[in-house]
RNA sequence: GGGGUCGUAGUUCAGUUGGUUAGAAUGCCGGCCUGUCACGCCGGAGGUCGCGAGUUCGAGUCUCGUCGGCCCCGCCA
């Protein structure tokens, strides 16, 4: 799968051609290269009585006395180095410790056919050498750098340098690569046009919270970095650039998760001049299910993807998120329940709550114990109430069995498409607290019973976001997304619908559960905006001074635009089937946001926030930690 | 900010209802070994059981606190 095994390095000739073109080439040259002729992964049969050169480090020893191999490595693969017997170059090799890199020169022999490894690309041939030069002892490792045993995510992330070293990490990491070199190949091709964009700029109110970086010219002053370039790509639509595109760097200071690393992470951000919601998604489709054809051999939903709105995401699928390898869909049936003899539920469905209802087939099986998990489960993960269900096996048990009549669990089973031997689970809650919970049911389900699709990629857009909700605590209206977007029905909406009512061009594409992206059509418009605004609780006069960059650009003719921006490691977390994000960054920080290499972050010296006109104020209880950073001020 | 879980040799782990001197594998050090590719054989060293209190005659084991890794809630326009 990865055609990096077994291939030439292309980089370490000096000349135009690679050495590793054929023997012949080798031979002619008068003085060997200083460090390699060929990579660990190059040679072969048709190699056998060339003399060549290998660099690489120590992957494996076998010291059997008076004859000893090693196993040289480098990221094209592994060559056996055989030491001649009572030699120099066998005391030098034996005593080097693994992972030392040297250099070894020798003659590339047929190995017997006994002896032949047919699991080395490199298996039948092994390098009989006659001159060694260590080039870098290493000292004993904190954990091996050969095989796949499992090592702390600490020591880890401590030697990183080592850890990249592992197969299965630096496997992901030039995937990585790979991925985003045919993202820019296929961005170019599609008419975009690369840009780079300030890391230093203003705060933004919205949003995450903010990184700082204090000025040192304007006391008291800060920049902040981008959360993303969402207004300097706008600022490029009104400037003309109609494609733009960046793998830009992001920055929010936010809290950890499995997919999401704290701090930054990196978007494939795009944006387009003169588009609607569906042009849009017919450029970025071909893009992103080219580029999961492109490094996976999975199954790939093709273009165009199923379109959902938010609202059937929300009531079909319990999540704007949705997971559509998993097959388990989530029913209303509140109608049922309204007029059944299980008064809990009926009560609270006239008091305007609902019941929402998913099937879990084949769970009549399960064990009595297995149902009081759930509940429980549901109780402390949900802050659900309970959990009624009832099990459907040849008649209907369960805790709300006694209240339901034939008819109404006929019907239950009718709608939820419920078989003999399955089980249907019940939620009674307000509208979207309901979803919720039968959404985080039918993710445990799909997990407990197998049934998520495998080896597949299954995308799909989420549509039709509502532009505006109301915040819980206080009871404001607030932008529920990207205040930016354009809303649905324009100024006229604004004017003249309820606020909640208003939809927006505001969309998520999704895969396998995992948001890979949020995007919409702008709101190029300045008294479209500033209308948006004020209902959300914004004076023009403050808009002005937020946005004021962008609003008067929109004063100056601004294109309709719109775009979005996937996240690069998560696409590549999905590509190389990994349940964490640190899998595929090179230098990842703890959930903690520490750098346990670098030591980041770290005290400053007095100067430094001298000059940045910054005294320290911590909380009493907190001295400063000792700077793990080498201090260079003294 | 909150919840859960883990922390024992360099590494990966075991360690019973609290009970003698805390074990294994691997790595490391020394010796032997000419066809291995997880090389093999013999020997050795290696532990503040994360840290600090407490309960107890006695704590790796129980309790509380704390630090760190991970997972989750909040947060992530």
């Amino acid at each position: 799968m990865f055609e990096y095994l077994g291939r030439p390095l292309n980089d370490w000739s000096r000349g135009s051609r690679r050495l590793d073109d054929g023997c012949e080439l080798i031979q002619k040259r008068l003085a060997m290269h200083l460090y390699r002729t060929h990579s660990c992964g190059a040679l072969r049969a048709e190699h056998i009585g060339a003399q060549v050169r290998l660099s690489g480090w120590i992957n494996a020893k076998r010291d059997h006395g008076q004859l000893l191999f090693i196993d040289l490595r480098d990221r094209s693969g592994i060559t056996q180095i055989v030491a001649p017997e009572r030699s120099d170059e066998l005391a030098a090799l034996s005593g080097a410790r693994l992972e030392s890199v040297v250099t070894v020169t020798g003659t590339v022999v047929k190995r017997s056919q006994e002896t032949v490894n047919p699991k080395l690309n490199t298996g039948e041939i092994e390098l009989q050498v006659s001159t060694v030069e260590i080039q870098s002892e290493a000292v004993t490792l904190p954990f091996p750098v050969a095989g796949d045993q499992p090592i702390g995510e600490d020591a880890r992330l401590r030697y990183r340098f080592l850890d990249l070293r592992r197969e299965e990490v630096g496997r992901n990491i030039l995937l990585r690569s790979k991925v985003i070199a045919s993202i820019r190949r296929r961005m170019h091709e599609a008419g975009f046009v690369e840009f780079q964009t300030p890391i230093l700029t203003a705060s933004s109110p919205e949003g995450a919270r903010d990184y700082l970086v204090p000025s040192r010219l304007h006391p008291g002053q800060f920049y902040a970095l981008p959360q993303a370039p969402q207004q300097f790509k706008q600022l490029l639509m009104v400037a003309g650039f109609d494609r733009y595109f960046q793998i830009a760097p992001c920055f929010r200071d936010e809290d950890a998760r499995a997919d999401r690393s704290p701090g930054e992470f990196y978007q494939l951000d795009l944006e387009m001049a003169f588009v609607d919601q569906e042009e849009v998604f017919a450029t970025i489709e071909p893009v992103l299910a080219g580029i999961f054809d492109e490094f996976s051999d999975w199954i790939v939903t093709p273009a165009p993807f199923p379109r959902l709105t938010y609202k059937e995401a929300i009531t079909t699928y319990g999540s704007d998120k949705p997971d559509l390898r998993n097959p388990i869909h989530i029913f209303d049936v509140s109608d049922v329940f309204r007029e059944s003899g299980f008064k809990t539920f009926s009560a609270a469905v006239r008091d305007g709550q609902v019941v929402r209802a998913l099937a879990a087939p084949g769970a009549a099986k399960r064990s009595r114990n297995y149902f009081d998990q759930l509940v429980k489960w549901a109780r402390s993960e949900l802050r659900s109430p309970g959990l009624a269900y009832l099990v459907i096996d040849g008649e209907s048990k369960g805790p709300v069995a006694k209240f339901l009549s034939k008819e109404d669990v006929r019907i239950l089973s009718e709608r939820t498409g419920a078989k003999d031997g399955d089980a249907i689970f019940f939620f009674c809650a307000q509208e979207y607290v309901a979803a919720r919970q039968a959404g985080a049911l039918r993710q445990r389900l799909g997990d407990d019973f197998d049934l998520i699709e495998k080896n597949a990629y299954r995308f799909c857009w989420v549509v039709d976001y509502p532009m505006y909700e109301r915040e819980e605590k206080t009871g404001n209206i607030e932008f529920s997304h990207n205040p930016f977007s354009m809303p649905q029905g324009g100024l006229a909406a604004l004017n003249t619908k309820d606020p909640l009512e208003i939809l927006a061009y505001q969309y998520d594409v999704v895969c396998n559960g995992i948001e890979l992206s949020s995007g919409a059509i702008r709101n190029h418009r300045p008294d479209i905006m500033l209308r948006a605004f004020e209902i959300a609780g914004y004076s023009a006069d403050e808009v002005k001074e937020r946005f004021g960059g962008m609003l008067q650009a929109f004063a100056y003719g601004a294109p309709p635009h719109g775009g979005l921006a996937p996240g690069v490691d998560r696409m590549v977390m999905l590509l190389a089937d990994q349940q964490n994000i640190r899998e595929v960054i090179a230098f990842p920080m703890t959930q903690n946001a520490l750098d346990l290499l670098m030591g980041a972050p770290s005290q400053v010296s007095e100067q430094q926030l001298k000059d940045l006109h910054i005294r320290l104020e911590l909380p009493p209880d907190e001295e400063p930690e000792e700077s793990k950073t080498i201090d260079c001020s003294e």
